[in-house]
DNA sequence: GATGAATGAGACTTCATTCAT
DNA sequence: GATGAATGAAGTCTCATTCAT
């Protein structure tokens, strides 16, 4: 009498729940009340996003329920249902909403004209506080792990995210080449070999934390010597 | 993700994945007939393997079937449970098995005296042929991607074969080091960044592969370049 | 009997069985809506026992199916699980909830002091009544048919029905012995011989109602006559 | 490509697996190779009989597997299908088989002209040594349990079985009534009150042997208190 | 005759989704 | 807007029965 499941395995386009911003300009027509209105709605929103990070994390997407994502948002179930338009929209918002304020940033780190050396530190301690130190690790794990099976999204982290950080590593390449700061191409071909040790990093800890952590700062660390070719203190 | 009922009955023993090994001696005794039994058996085995992996690696563990699973391997649902004792079971065992064969050659490379530039170009042709170019490479991104839920098979993995890579990476360059080769111990305190863009190179290709593949041994001949400090062709 | 399969998730607390009762004080707090809820989540309940109660007699334990017992409750197969944990669950509390008011009432009819010929009428006429010529005596059956697989709930019943039936029924048969009413001591030792032809009378009409009926009324009158050594007319 | 199985809940008749009894006359026929052969599938069937008794009676019907019966019996489980159509067969066919023997003997108890007192105390001891003391209750206490969902069971017990047993006891009862040794009639409309304690021994223990058993013995000897109107001492 | 691997219908349980309140 | 009871499709696992060896 009411509907059954959607399953994991037939994805099929849905309306968006609703849009993707309402626009902070909007609130001013009809003042406070609106307003208060509107900031609780926002509220809620992250709070269900926020609860879906955690889920889908300790368990997947397909494993995750969203009965835990409501008790753990305390909202109700039928709830998420007012804001996403079903689990695949709410995995699928989620990430863009935790790539969003990273891709603002993203062109900035190659922009100026420092040494390679300091350019690499200040990338290093960017990724260690703004990723491996939040929870946007755990949203790499999550399209790591889920995105094969959500194209859509594997597309889209690569186009809005990936394509333009690595556009970035690969400019902040050439210019050190063209310097002379370093003696090969490769990183400018592959600036994934830049940030390889970011994915390792990830994935291990995600993996064997509890068993043997990795230290990233020093493996980051490490993984400059390499690159710049430093000595190491006999 | 779903799953039978509580039972009224007692619990008893499972099929726990066969006895190692029936042992090749006691065959000759009765001859063919037992043989051919048994190597059904074998194949059998192999082919639910094999589709599993298939299966578990296009949907996930959660939101795949047994049922797909069975048909894949071309028998019928029940005969999975004659070989694994359930969908957890027959997960753990794929990817042991999968190891297995790797383990026995993983402390060999490392071995001889070979100046470090040729034991890398070895290991990287080996990485290529033996883990990348098969489906070892899916065994891989399952971990990955499944292994969080899977704390035993994660410490397995690690134990088993992550562990042991590190040990022979870590000599190959603690050697090199030594030697000169290398001037900085970063790759001896985190043999890790040798292997990094291995898993760039699999993670990369399981989630871009269809739009936008990554040469993964061009990546890999690019990390010697910089490992190795070599000058790139002005 | 069969059942889902295990689950890669951490197990969880059950929908054990609805908080006891949400005290009908707190109830007028709020009025008439979650009056109406409530009522009707009672009657739910209610409609799902009745059916089980159906099922699991006509069929035993393990051959009924809770999509029958939906059926026959009105409801959908899953609406079971949002009041019962599992099908073993609404075993056991089916059949405690019918011995319920039965042991609110047990101890009362061996308190006063009337002859034993009185109190043995009162009791067949109660017993007549309240358990042979209502479902009660379905419950009795399950358990005596189920009981050897349900430990717990023969323990339960033992305890909570018949230690109590039986303190009582050698109270009387104590009372009637030091009166001189009867002449042994057969029935203060075994306040089972008391009750036996209930049960004959349940077990027999269980099996063979159709094809022998057994007359209870007369059965357990002749039982009178019989402890009470009462003469036939001839 | 085989076969589906046979649900619990559509009894259908089946060819009995084999003539009901391999008549002893035919093995004199070809000689001792046959009688080997002959008392070898005899055993073999007895064998599958005690198992199945043991199952059934642990699990009850439903419950109970083929599996088990024939790892119990030492046999494999196709064999069972070689002696009993299915598994409901089998279970039938137990019952006749254990009901088989005492058939022959019923009528014999109530034939001599004892006094009621005498043939009461050898009917006790009869009862404790042939079937309480023996799986015979274990066979009673199957077909309580499981009676009602065999009615060709039930009957053909209550026509071979009980229907004989009520006809011995009621003589029995009719011949002390005529002598004068009991007062009333009771016991000759209903011998069932006769065997009362015996059915609530049987289920008694069944249910609760573990947690406060009851001696059969005394149990009947009181019921005989009760009967003959013995005067306990004081 | 005996075996036991294989089959597949069937039953329990889960959970995304809906909708009356 | 919010709730959470209800739905029912879907998936795992079991086990009676068959049949090639």
């Amino acid at each position: 009498m009411t509907g059954p499941a959607k399953s994991v395995r037939a994805p099929r386009p849905r309306a968006a729940a609703r849009p993707p911003a309402p626009a902070a300009v909007a609130t001013a027509v009809k003042g406070a009340p609106r307003n208060a209105r509107e900031a609780r709605g926002r509220a809620r929103r992250e709070a269900i996003l926020s609860a879906a990070l955690d889920e889908f994390s300790a368990r997947g997407f397909a494993a995750a329920r969203l009965d835990d994502v409501a008790r753990r948002a305390g909202i109700a179930k039928g709830t998420i249902y007012l804001y996403f338009a079903d689990k695949e929209s709410l995995f699928q918002e989620l990430v863009r909403a935790m790539a969003a304020p990273l891709i603002a940033n993203l062109e900035a780190f190659a922009g100026d004209d420092v040494p390679f050396a300091s350019a690499l530190e200040r990338l290093v301690d960017l990724l260690l506080r703004e990723v491996i130190g939040t929870r946007r690790k755990d949203v790499i794990r999550l399209i790591i792990a889920e995105g094969p099976r959500f194209p859509a999204l594997a597309q889209f982290y690569h186009r809005e995210v990936l394509e333009r950080v690595m556009v970035s590593l690969r400019r902040l390449a050439q210019r050190a080449y063209e310097r002379g700061e370093i003696r090969h191409r490769a990183l400018v071909d592959f600036p994934q070999l830049l940030a390889a040790p970011v994915v390792v990093a990830i994935v291990w800890n995600g993996l064997f934390e509890t068993i043997a952590p990795l230290d990233a700062r020093a493996l980051l660390q490490g993984h400059l010597d390499v690159i710049l070719d430093r000595r190491s203190e006999p």
